[in-house]
DNA sequence: CTCATAAACTAGCGGTGTAAGTTTTCATTC
DNA sequence: GAATGAAAACTTACACCGCTAGTTTATGAG
């Protein structure tokens, strides 16, 4: 087949498959050529649209990130703000755990993860954060998403009790964590989170606070 | 090459190489044929020793995990404890941060994974937490511990800095952080590990020692 | 009309994990 | 001590992988 009268691909096209075969059968089984066959293509014809496969988890793992919401960061206070922003960063990250991996490694050459990016850090300044304590809130912040999104605590248990009743005394319920996956899971994610912006709140309260008081315009 | 008078390979001689090999090149480098060819042999000849290569990865993974420290549980406060854990779980961790991706995807079989959340698990609730809030709070020490590891905040950016002065008004500055990157991700995990165990404190001296105090025997 | 570019193709390279079968040595049992 | 079976190396080979090169033809710009 030569070059159709109608283009068989858009980059469109392309990574929403992608995205659709990872959802379905896990980053491990993306391949050009599986990728190409459910876009009723042969394998190298992706590379007139993208130069490296990673070129397309690349644009995957935005499409995954535009969905996450930072709008907060105008209008409300930074405590509100970045508690909804994690959360919405979360619930990005879990519609498709299988990408999660791949994006986990930094936000690179991404748009919408360097947006992101960009507007938490843009409004911690704002907040009256010094920059460097706003980077390490983002980082921390971005931490313990990722992380959440990635282990699925509750999934890493392996579904067989009698493998840990002998060895380890206290998992003796582990098996049950995985009837209650996503209970567990949010469980722990929110009051992790809960007790990191705590925590947050009452350094700003010791230093933001107080060193804004201090000073004459304070 | 037949059967050798001495064996060539020995499960441990196989993991610490693969481990080297990770450490040097990346988990992407590390094929069977060139672990095999680091340690002089062919790549079906590994089979005979693992029986798969996911078999090899869990093996390093977990000799990783043998170098967390969960000993405080036994002698120390829980905060305490849980504050000594997360650091020598990150140092683990991060001494060995190509690994990470395959390891952040939970215990599974790895003994050294289970025992180290059975340690944390047992601890906690040795302490006065409910069962079900230990649970919570393993996991999201685990998450921030590992989303710290995986991600390198720092390293994760591009190098070039016009990449993003243009449309990023905020990350003018991201191109430091690569210069300053270890400092940039510990001091991140060091604020948000703060925060959070400030956080579980507060939450701690609300709901356990109150609960406690009001039983009779409290 | 010309012609460079675009977008599909086919063929193929070097690499991957691993299955199958071969050979020889080691360890055990009669 | 001979027989036997498992162990540990090997070679060969399969199906798949990402990607390159070169071919063909349709499109769109001058």
């Amino acid at each position: 087949m030569p070059r159709p009268r109608r283009p068989l691909l858009t980059r469109d096209r392309i990574v929403e498959t992608a995205l659709a075969l990872i959802d379905a059968d896990g980053l491990g089984a993306l391949s050009t050529r599986r990728l190409a066959a459910a876009l009723g293509v042969q394998g190298p014809s992706l590379y007139n649209h993208f130069a490296t496969k990673d070129e397309i988890l690349d644009a995957v793992a935005d499409t995954v990130t535009v969905a996450v919401d930072t709008s907060g960061f105008a209008s409300r206070d930074w405590l509100t703000a970045l508690r909804d922003w994690a959360w919405s960063y979360r619930r990005a990250l879990t519609a498709h755990p299988n990408i999660v991996p791949y994006l986990a490694q930094g936000p690179g050459r991404r748009p919408a993860a360097l947006a992101m990016a960009d507007a938490v850090y843009g409004g911690l300044v704002r907040a009256g954060w010094p920059p460097a304590r706003a980077t390490h809130i983002g980082a921390a912040l971005r931490y313990f998403v990722a992380g959440s999104a990635l282990g699925s605590f509750a999934r890493g248990f392996v579904e067989d009790p009698e493998l840990y009743a002998a060895h380890y005394p206290h998992l003796r319920q582990a098996h049950r964590l995985a009837e209650h996956q996503q209970s567990v899971d949010e469980g722990a994610f929110a009051l992790g989170l809960d007790a990191l912006l705590h925590g947050l709140a009452a350094e700003y309260t010791r230093t933001v606070e107080t060193v804004e008081s201090a000073r004459p315009n304070g």
